[in-house]
DNA sequence: TCAAAAGTGTTAGATTTACACCCATGA
DNA sequence: TCATGGGTGTAAATCTAACACTTTTGA
């Protein structure tokens, strides 16, 4: 090592994951009850430090996989967070990243492990540190990412039906959609397949459910919504 | 401290500015070559380490101003970079900014003494480390900003020609654009004002000089181009 | 007198928005 | 039989993109 490092002074370097959801129409975040001091009981995302020997991605991924037991997520970075004093026990520099993942996959067991919870991004409790503030910034974030790229469909289940699919961009951006012009964009892209399977669950009339068809898209990349 | 902490290990952090400047119609950006090892001689943006007693936001202020001598520069995050191996030397985790500056406010002094100078950024040569996938991203970002937010006068004199304004929207987004189209859209913004000056420097004929006015935009913030 | 940049409107096409009724079914 | 969510098309308005000529003046 040359001494042009030794004149500096190195920091605790974390991750912290937002992790959104989407159930009963609503976006949704997962947080919990700090565990540990400081700032033992209050809400929280969930995060862990970097060790020396990981990137800052591999431990994002390490940490949701720890989080969640699930593999291959969308998974974005938000940005570094380090003002001063953002944690009242240490010098801590956080990178905050986002993760989409279909409620219905996470297994129960492994949420009471960790002690959180889903929970309406739009009515969240004071969090730990600079945590609402992460969540801000990943909210927009992942607003602007789903208008021109087709992330949605992993907050929702493989099959799904077009009214599931319209109140998600709803809760997303909290603002409501014309049906019909929606159904209309839908139709244009044709990656979302009609499969020949029925609803029953959320209508009498039931209905049709559709595929995202990543191979599709990647052949006529033309999203938009 | 608590033991919470102490299981963990610190690593360097650090701040790379891409410093944007618009001259001869070109987006440009401030590198240099690097004066220490490793990596002696390559050439890579410009930073520094983060000091346990600063934020994050103020060291990239800070670095800044020490490269430029200029202070209330317009600056924003582009986010962490931290693979593993991503400097040679130790394990350095860095927030890369952007920040813009008019070209002709830089002092050539400083310039120099900095060893840095203005380059095309469709012409970059291969930078240090991750430098040059920094610079995309920071492009993008910028890119993206410009088109909703009225950060490109950052770039320009106080007082300019419709034409150089248009030339810095072409230089960034790479693409020519319809002088008639751009001058309307021009037009229906109050905030950029014509000022009763002229411009003999660019033209046999004259051009009139326009202005941004901050507070007309911010009574009034419908920006978009 | 001519080269070089400034300045100026109109029209066709594409996109976006608003809007209302019938259908199928389980309770 | 009726309440509930599923499903469908059209027309007006807005926005976007294409396009060419006149003006001024220094060299």
């Amino acid at each position: 090592m040359t001494a042009y490092y030794l004149e500096h002074q190195k920091l605790y370097v974390s991750v912290d994951v937002i992790v959104f959801g989407f159930e009963e129409n609503r976006l949704k975040v997962l947080i919990g009850r700090r565990q540990m001091d400081p700032g033992r009981g209050e809400w929280s995302l969930y995060g862990g430090f970097v060790a020396a020997d990981e990137g800052i991605d591999e431990c994002a991924e390490r940490t949701l996989l720890e989080l969640t037991g699930l593999k291959k997520l969308f998974i974005r970075q938000v940005g570094a967070f380090g003002a001063i004093d953002r944690d009242p026990g240490e010098r801590v520099v956080s990178v905050a990243y986002y993760a989409l993942i279909n409620v219905k996959d996470y297994n129960e067991k492994l949420r009471l492990k960790h002690n959180v919870e889903w929970v309406d991004v739009n009515q969240l409790p004071t969090l730990y540190s600079d945590h609402n503030e992460m969540v801000c910034q990943a909210l927009r974030r992942m607003q602007l990412k789903m208008r021109t790229e087709p992330i949605g469909f992993r907050l929702l289940p493989q099959l799904f039906t077009l009214t599931q699919l319209q109140r998600l961009y709803e809760a997303v951006n909290g603002q409501e959609i014309d049906k019909r012009n929606f159904r209309k964009r839908i139709k244009d892209m044709d990656f979302i397949e009609k499969t020949d399977l029925i609803d029953k669950d959320s209508s009498k009339r039931g209905a049709a459910l559709y595929r995202f068809n990543k191979k599709a898209y990647k052949e006529d990349p033309n999203f938009k919504l």
